[in-house]
DNA sequence: ACTGGCTCCTGAGGGC
DNA sequence: TGCCCTCAGGAGCCAG
Protein backbone atom coordinates (compact mmCIF):
# COMPACT_ATOMS: atom_id res chain seq x y z
CA UNK A 1 0.00 0.00 0.00
CA UNK A 2 1.37 3.52 -0.63
CA UNK A 3 2.54 4.72 2.36
CA UNK A 4 4.37 8.15 2.38
CA UNK A 5 7.54 6.63 1.41
CA UNK A 6 5.68 5.45 -1.35
CA UNK A 7 4.11 8.97 -2.62
CA UNK A 8 7.30 10.65 -2.42
CA UNK A 9 8.66 7.73 -4.37
CA UNK A 10 5.90 8.36 -7.21
CA UNK A 11 6.38 12.11 -6.99
CA UNK A 12 10.09 11.70 -7.60
CA UNK A 13 9.32 9.34 -10.23
CA UNK A 14 7.36 11.08 -12.54
CA UNK A 15 7.95 14.60 -12.09
CA UNK A 16 10.84 15.22 -14.40
CA UNK A 17 8.28 13.69 -16.84
CA UNK A 18 5.02 16.14 -15.82
CA UNK A 19 6.81 19.56 -15.61
CA UNK A 20 7.48 21.85 -18.19
CA UNK A 21 4.73 20.03 -20.30
CA UNK A 22 0.90 20.46 -21.29
CA UNK A 23 -2.01 18.41 -21.26
CA UNK A 24 -3.33 17.71 -24.52
CA UNK A 25 -6.42 16.31 -22.86
CA UNK A 26 -7.61 13.78 -19.91
CA UNK A 27 -9.79 10.68 -19.71
CA UNK A 28 -12.02 9.58 -17.38
CA UNK A 29 -13.01 6.02 -17.26
CA UNK A 30 -14.34 5.24 -14.01
CA UNK A 31 -15.04 7.92 -11.52
CA UNK A 32 -15.92 6.07 -8.62
CA UNK A 33 -12.85 6.90 -6.32
CA UNK A 34 -13.29 7.89 -2.83
CA UNK A 35 -15.46 11.09 -4.10
CA UNK A 36 -16.16 10.96 -8.12
CA UNK A 37 -13.65 12.53 -9.77
CA UNK A 38 -15.07 15.87 -10.65
CA UNK A 39 -16.86 15.94 -14.04
CA UNK A 40 -15.51 18.70 -15.72
CA UNK A 41 -11.70 17.34 -14.65
CA UNK A 42 -10.98 16.77 -18.19
CA UNK A 43 -12.31 20.09 -20.17
CA UNK A 44 -10.37 22.03 -16.97
CA UNK A 45 -7.28 20.43 -17.33
CA UNK A 46 -7.16 20.53 -21.63
CA UNK A 47 -4.07 22.83 -22.55
CA UNK A 48 -2.79 22.95 -18.92
CA UNK A 49 0.37 23.10 -18.38
CA UNK A 50 2.32 21.66 -15.49
CA UNK A 51 3.81 23.78 -13.33
CA UNK A 52 5.18 21.12 -10.30
CA UNK A 53 4.13 18.37 -8.45
CA UNK A 54 4.58 19.04 -4.41
CA UNK A 55 3.70 16.58 -1.75
CA UNK A 56 1.90 16.81 1.86
CA UNK A 57 1.41 14.38 3.90
CA UNK A 58 -0.29 11.73 1.11
CA UNK A 59 -1.15 13.85 -1.30
CA UNK A 60 0.00 14.77 -4.59
CA UNK A 61 -0.02 18.17 -5.94
CA UNK A 62 -0.34 18.85 -9.37
CA UNK A 63 0.40 22.16 -10.04
CA UNK A 64 -0.66 23.58 -13.54
CA UNK A 65 -1.81 27.19 -14.78
CA UNK A 66 -5.17 27.49 -13.41
CA UNK A 67 -5.36 25.05 -10.29
CA UNK A 68 -3.84 21.75 -8.60
CA UNK A 69 -4.65 18.49 -9.42
CA UNK A 70 -5.21 17.13 -6.08
CA UNK A 71 -4.25 12.76 -5.85
CA UNK A 72 -4.56 10.61 -3.27
CA UNK A 73 -3.54 7.15 -3.56
CA UNK A 74 -5.57 5.34 -0.68
CA UNK A 75 -4.56 1.80 -0.14
CA UNK A 76 -4.11 0.47 -3.88
CA UNK A 77 -3.55 3.26 -5.91
CA UNK A 78 -0.81 3.81 -8.24
CA UNK A 79 0.31 6.21 -10.87
CA UNK A 80 2.14 4.61 -14.07
CA UNK A 81 3.28 6.65 -17.13
CA UNK A 82 2.80 4.57 -20.41
CA UNK A 83 2.52 5.25 -24.17
CA UNK A 84 -0.86 6.84 -25.11
CA UNK A 85 -1.57 3.50 -26.93
CA UNK A 86 -0.65 1.23 -24.48
CA UNK A 87 -3.75 -1.03 -23.16
CA UNK A 88 -6.01 -0.12 -21.01
CA UNK A 89 -6.11 -2.48 -17.80
CA UNK A 90 -9.24 -2.96 -15.20
CA UNK A 91 -9.41 -0.37 -12.63
CA UNK A 92 -7.86 2.16 -15.23
CA UNK A 93 -9.96 5.11 -13.26
CA UNK A 94 -8.34 8.17 -15.40
CA UNK A 95 -5.47 9.40 -17.82
CA UNK A 96 -4.00 12.81 -18.18
CA UNK A 97 -2.57 12.82 -21.71
CA UNK A 98 0.65 14.37 -22.15
CA UNK A 99 2.28 16.44 -25.56
CA UNK A 100 4.91 13.97 -25.72
CA UNK A 101 2.53 11.05 -26.22
CA UNK A 102 2.85 9.78 -22.70
CA UNK A 103 -0.44 9.61 -20.51
CA UNK A 104 -0.09 9.27 -16.65
CA UNK A 105 -2.57 6.25 -15.36
CA UNK A 106 -4.54 6.07 -11.77
CA UNK A 107 -4.73 2.51 -11.15
CA UNK A 108 -6.42 1.72 -8.21
CA UNK A 109 -8.64 -1.61 -7.60
CA UNK A 110 -10.38 -0.58 -3.80
CA UNK A 111 -11.02 2.99 -5.22
CA UNK A 112 -10.04 4.21 -1.90
CA UNK A 113 -7.99 6.87 -3.21
CA UNK A 114 -9.63 10.63 -4.66
CA UNK A 115 -8.45 12.87 -7.45
CA UNK A 116 -9.90 16.62 -6.92
CA UNK A 117 -9.70 19.95 -8.05
CA UNK A 118 -9.35 23.19 -6.18
CA UNK A 119 -8.16 26.40 -7.61
CA UNK A 120 -7.14 27.62 -4.50
CA UNK A 121 -4.35 27.40 -2.29
CA UNK A 122 -4.06 23.74 -2.09
CA UNK A 123 -3.02 23.63 1.31
CA UNK A 124 -5.96 25.43 2.29
CA UNK A 125 -8.48 22.67 1.16
CA UNK A 126 -10.52 21.26 3.17
CA UNK A 127 -8.44 18.26 3.43
CA UNK A 128 -5.33 19.26 3.86
CA UNK A 129 -6.12 22.40 6.52
CA UNK A 130 -5.80 20.48 9.76
CA UNK A 131 -2.75 18.28 8.88
CA UNK A 132 -0.05 18.63 11.45
CA UNK A 133 3.48 19.16 10.72
CA UNK A 134 5.45 17.15 7.88
CA UNK A 135 7.36 14.16 9.72
CA UNK A 136 10.76 14.73 7.92
CA UNK A 137 10.49 18.28 8.36
CA UNK A 138 12.05 20.84 10.68
CA UNK A 139 8.69 21.27 12.64
CA UNK A 140 8.18 18.17 13.73
CA UNK A 141 10.26 18.15 16.77
CA UNK A 142 10.45 15.90 20.22
CA UNK A 143 9.06 19.58 22.00
CA UNK A 144 6.36 19.66 19.55
CA UNK A 145 4.92 16.02 20.17
CA UNK A 146 5.44 16.09 23.77
CA UNK A 147 3.49 19.27 23.64
CA UNK A 148 0.46 17.66 21.41
CA UNK A 149 0.93 14.35 23.78
CA UNK A 150 0.49 15.87 26.92
CA UNK A 151 -2.40 14.83 28.84
CA UNK A 152 -3.43 12.49 26.46
CA UNK A 153 -4.43 8.65 27.27
CA UNK A 154 -4.17 7.70 23.25
CA UNK A 155 -1.98 4.81 22.50
CA UNK A 156 0.93 6.07 20.95
CA UNK A 157 0.48 3.97 17.75
CA UNK A 158 -2.90 5.58 17.46
CA UNK A 159 -1.36 9.03 18.09
CA UNK A 160 0.95 8.71 15.19
CA UNK A 161 -1.60 7.96 12.75
CA UNK A 162 -3.18 10.98 13.69
CA UNK A 163 -2.54 13.34 10.44
CA UNK A 164 -3.68 16.03 12.66
CA UNK A 165 -0.47 15.30 14.90
CA UNK A 166 1.74 14.27 11.90
CA UNK A 167 1.08 14.11 8.89
CA UNK A 168 1.27 11.05 6.69
CA UNK A 169 2.57 8.14 9.29
CA UNK A 170 0.70 4.82 8.01
CA UNK A 171 0.31 1.57 10.13
CA UNK A 172 3.33 0.01 8.59
CA UNK A 173 5.92 2.98 9.74
CA UNK A 174 4.16 3.90 13.22
CA UNK A 175 4.61 0.35 13.97
CA UNK A 176 8.24 0.76 13.10
CA UNK A 177 8.98 3.85 14.36
CA UNK A 178 7.92 2.26 17.81
CA UNK A 179 10.01 -0.64 17.64
CA UNK A 180 13.21 1.26 16.71
CA UNK A 181 11.97 3.59 19.99
CA UNK A 182 11.67 0.97 21.89
CA UNK A 183 8.25 2.10 22.59
CA UNK A 184 5.17 -0.12 22.99
CA UNK A 185 2.84 0.70 20.74
CA UNK A 186 -0.16 0.47 22.96
CA UNK A 187 1.49 2.70 25.94
CA UNK A 188 -0.09 6.15 26.57
CA UNK A 189 1.05 9.13 24.49
CA UNK A 190 0.81 11.20 27.50
CA UNK A 191 3.33 9.25 29.47
CA UNK A 192 6.03 9.85 27.10
CA UNK A 193 9.06 11.60 28.54
CA UNK A 194 11.57 14.07 26.78
CA UNK A 195 13.74 11.35 26.05
CA UNK A 196 11.14 9.15 24.60
CA UNK A 197 10.22 12.03 22.42
CA UNK A 198 13.19 12.39 20.98
CA UNK A 199 13.64 8.81 19.94
CA UNK A 200 10.37 8.64 18.93
CA UNK A 201 10.68 11.16 16.48
CA UNK A 202 14.27 10.28 15.27
CA UNK A 203 12.75 6.73 14.77
CA UNK A 204 9.96 7.95 12.54
CA UNK A 205 12.07 10.21 10.79
CA UNK A 206 14.65 7.67 10.35
CA UNK A 207 12.74 4.85 8.89
CA UNK A 208 10.85 7.09 7.01
CA UNK A 209 14.08 8.51 5.07
CA UNK A 210 15.20 4.98 4.84
CA UNK A 211 12.27 3.97 3.03
CA UNK A 212 12.17 6.47 0.08
CA UNK A 213 15.90 6.35 -0.26
CA UNK A 214 15.36 2.23 -0.60
CA UNK A 215 12.48 3.70 -3.32
CA UNK A 216 15.38 5.98 -5.42
CA UNK A 217 16.86 2.79 -6.51
CA UNK A 218 13.52 1.86 -8.40
CA UNK A 219 12.32 5.23 -9.95
CA UNK A 220 12.69 4.25 -13.61
CA UNK A 221 10.24 1.89 -12.89
CA UNK A 222 7.63 4.29 -13.33
CA UNK A 223 8.10 4.83 -16.72
CA UNK A 224 7.86 0.85 -17.54
CA UNK A 225 5.02 -0.27 -19.66
CA UNK A 226 4.02 -3.41 -17.76
CA UNK A 227 4.19 -4.57 -14.34
CA UNK A 228 4.01 -3.20 -10.81
CA UNK A 229 5.38 -0.01 -9.80
CA UNK A 230 8.69 0.71 -9.20
CA UNK A 231 8.01 0.36 -4.69
CA UNK A 232 10.09 -2.04 -2.31
CA UNK A 233 10.25 -3.96 0.05
CA UNK A 234 11.97 -1.92 3.30
CA UNK A 235 13.86 -4.70 5.72
CA UNK A 236 10.75 -4.45 8.15
CA UNK A 237 11.49 -5.36 11.65
CA UNK A 238 7.68 -6.04 13.40
CA UNK A 239 5.57 -5.05 11.10
CA UNK A 240 3.66 -8.06 9.52
CA UNK A 241 6.05 -10.60 11.62
CA UNK A 242 3.32 -11.78 14.16
CA UNK A 243 5.12 -14.51 15.89
CA UNK A 244 8.56 -14.37 14.09
CA UNK A 245 11.30 -13.98 16.14
CA UNK A 246 12.53 -10.82 16.98
CA UNK A 247 15.48 -9.85 14.65
CA UNK A 248 17.38 -8.09 17.53
CA UNK A 249 16.83 -10.22 20.12
CA UNK A 250 15.00 -13.86 19.02
CA UNK A 251 11.73 -12.78 20.80
CA UNK A 252 8.39 -13.87 19.18
CA UNK A 253 6.96 -10.92 17.84
CA UNK A 254 3.40 -9.79 19.41
CA UNK A 255 0.21 -8.89 17.32
CA UNK A 256 -1.87 -6.36 19.33
CA UNK A 257 -5.23 -5.37 18.13
CA UNK A 258 -5.14 -1.92 18.38
CA UNK A 259 -8.60 -0.19 17.35
CA UNK A 260 -9.25 -1.70 13.83
CA UNK A 261 -5.73 -2.17 13.14
CA UNK A 262 -3.00 -4.82 13.63
CA UNK A 263 -0.57 -3.49 16.16
CA UNK A 264 3.24 -5.58 16.18
CA UNK A 265 5.74 -5.22 18.89
CA UNK A 266 8.61 -6.95 20.08
CA UNK A 267 7.90 -7.08 24.05
CA UNK A 268 11.48 -7.13 25.15
CA UNK A 269 12.82 -4.50 22.99
CA UNK A 270 9.86 -2.22 23.02
CA UNK A 271 8.60 -0.88 26.89
C1' DA B 1 -11.57 18.54 23.37
C1' DC B 2 -10.90 13.70 22.76
C1' DT B 3 -11.68 9.21 21.60
C1' DG B 4 -13.13 5.12 19.39
C1' DG B 5 -15.88 2.92 15.94
C1' DC B 6 -17.77 2.70 11.31
C1' DT B 7 -17.35 2.99 6.50
C1' DC B 8 -15.98 2.79 1.72
C1' DC B 9 -13.78 -1.46 -1.68
C1' DT B 10 -11.48 -5.51 -3.93
C1' DG B 11 -7.80 -8.82 -4.05
C1' DA B 12 -5.01 -11.81 -1.46
C1' DG B 13 -4.57 -15.63 1.34
C1' DG B 14 -6.05 -19.34 4.36
C1' DG B 15 -8.79 -23.41 5.18
C1' DC B 16 -10.99 -27.30 3.49
C1' DT C 1 -7.97 -26.96 -8.35
C1' DG C 2 -11.50 -24.29 -6.62
C1' DC C 3 -14.57 -22.20 -3.64
C1' DC C 4 -15.80 -19.48 0.28
C1' DC C 5 -14.68 -16.72 4.02
C1' DT C 6 -12.07 -13.27 6.33
C1' DC C 7 -9.30 -9.56 6.46
C1' DA C 8 -6.41 -5.68 5.29
C1' DG C 9 -6.14 -0.70 5.53
C1' DG C 10 -6.33 5.57 4.84
C1' DA C 11 -8.73 8.70 6.73
C1' DG C 12 -13.11 11.24 6.81
C1' DC C 13 -16.99 11.25 9.48
C1' DC C 14 -19.93 10.82 13.41
C1' DA C 15 -21.51 9.76 18.00
C1' DG C 16 -20.68 9.61 22.78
Amino acid sequence: MPELPEVETTRRGIAPHLIGHTITHCRVHDARLRWPVPPQLGKTLSGQKILGIERRAKYLLVQTQSGHVIIHLGMSGSLRLLPQDAARKKHDHLEICLDDGLALRLHDPRRFGAVLWTEDDPLQHALLAHLGPEPLSSDFTPEYLLHKARGRKRALRDFLLDSRIVAGVGNIYANEALFLAGLRPGRAAGRLSAAQAEALVSATQRVLRQAIEAGGTTLRDFLRADGKPGYFQLTLNVYGRPKQPCLICGTHIKLKRLGQRSAFYCPQCQR
